[in-house]
DNA sequence: ATCCTGACCCAAG
DNA sequence: GCTTGGGCCAGGA
């Protein structure tokens, strides 16, 4: 017989190619979770979403339609912003607008650290 | 089909 | 602490 995948692969196939509405609709909604004063990692919004591996994804959709969505919000692992320049500017700005506290150039995570609610998020 | 590009992530060094 | 390489994935050229 021939090797088996992985666990980890065999989840990858599952989860693979979702329908990119779909999945746009489900990222949304979970960083819409996310209140003022608070902040998600890309990499927790796409696991809230139902999508743990879509990380890039979450910040892909958020460059083509951030505008309709509290953007700011959704930081790099760390609490690192990662939107360079200006944008990395005003993400910041915006955010201590909220009364997020930073420390460094990083955001102060166990003070403004969302948690997910998992079953927010069923059908 | 292939190559390149990201608002990524993390284990290593 | 910071930098790097390798892993990830969709979308556009």
């Amino acid at each position: 017989m021939k090797s088996r995948a992985s666990p980890r692969e065999f989840s990858r196939r599952l989860l693979k190619a979702p329908p990119s509405e779909q999945r746009d609709r489900a990222i949304r909604r979970a960083i819409r979770q996310i209140p003022r004063g608070s902040v998600a990692t890309y990499g927790q919004v796409a696991a809230a979403a139902g999508y743990p591996l879509y990380h890039r994804q979450v910040a892909q959709l958020l460059r083509k339609s951030g505008g309709s969505l509290p953007w700011q919000r959704v930081v790099g692992a760390g609490g690192r912003i990662r939107l360079r320049l200006d944008g990395g500017h005003e993400q910041r700005l915006r955010l201590e607008m909220e009364g997020v506290k930073f420390r460094g150039g990083r955001i102060v995570m166990e003070e403004h650290q969302h948690v997910f609610r998992p079953w927010e998020f069923e059908d």
